[in-house]
DNA sequence: TAATATTGTTAGGCATAACTAACAAATACT
DNA sequence: AGTATTTGTTAGTTATGCCTAACAATATTA
């Protein structure tokens, strides 16, 4: 009888703020309204505005033309976005072996939508394989070989294992 | 001189649309806009809104009160959608172990944000994870143990490789 | 066929989230 | 100190994309 599927707190947008304002804190430790502009290539009138709906909800302090704070409930929030950020950055990189930039861009969007289980799910995968990488018959090192030469690697074929061909 | 980065063409909220109305052809050969209505969980005049949208932009054929085709254009479109729809939902249960349901829900989000490469590194993980399981070394077995057990299997442990311990 | 139910549309409203233009405060420079 | 520059704000506009309420067309059924 209650609602089942609890509804996301903040919109992207919102997590975009605060997480940017996270990122000027451990660069500048000060946020400014400036900064968090070019950060998220918005004009400056968008993150005034963007601030005061965070004020109102509690997330960030900002007093007209001073820094920009964030709230205990605020900074929660920014590291977690910033947690999902790193892992999915961290699985694109290591585990598919994509560009740094793409894997940025692309954690960028998907940490706003990602669910926890599969976010959890990736970084669980991360460990696993750095923890037990098999030596030379790293699944990795298989992985990449097969990305780079699109074909299977040496010790995927040469062991005469006729498993699945031809039923 | 040339923009860098092509734009996306459609919003997410567009692919929705076209890719509800692909499915609706594959499972009764014609969409209908009730029908659209269910299974986006929008109103009706949410879909009529969008489909003057989509007609606008050649994407989809909507005659008043009357059914909705694609034009090849929109076809083309949404099966793009379906594609990575089913890649990614594919990825996340084989490669990730996670549940069907939640598998989907994910998938319908990244399907509008992720990037051609880290979708094209996905499908390339689960061909070669399926062309090369390697046994009963294979990684999926390994890590899928690692899942339940929260440690490691005996294969990763048993060999006496001090790698990466201690420096 | 006439009444009813279903389906679809139109009109109008609202929230989010961006933008430009104009103005105001704060900082830097001479 | 007074002017110029940078930074920030306010006001107003726009686009997306949803919604409800009211109405209209189509389909069903008595």
């Amino acid at each position: 009888m209650v609602k089942q599927q609890v509804e996301r707190q903040h919109t992207p947008s919102m997590e975009d703020y605060l997480e940017a304002i996270a990122m000027l804190h451990g660069e500048n430790k000060v946020a400014r309204v400036s900064q968090i502009s070019q950060k998220l290539k918005v004009k400056m009138p968008s993150v005034t505005s963007a601030l005061k709906k965070l004020s109102e909800r509690g997330l960030v302090v900002h007093e007209r033309y001073g820094y920009v704070e964030l709230t205990t409930e605020g900074d929660k929030v920014a590291e977690d976005v910033v947690r999902r950020h790193k892992a999915l950055s961290r699985f694109f990189t290591e585990a598919l072996d994509i560009d740094p930039k793409t894997a940025e861009v692309d954690a960028c969007k998907i940490e706003h939508v990602i669910s926890p289980l599969s976010l959890e799910r990736m970084i669980k995968f991360i460990e696993f394989t750095e923890a037990c990488p098999l030596g030379e018959t790293n699944f990795q090192k298989r992985y990449k070989y097969y990305l780079e030469h699109s074909e299977l690697p040496e010790e995927c074929l040469a062991r005469g294992l006729e498993r699945g061909r031809e039923k």
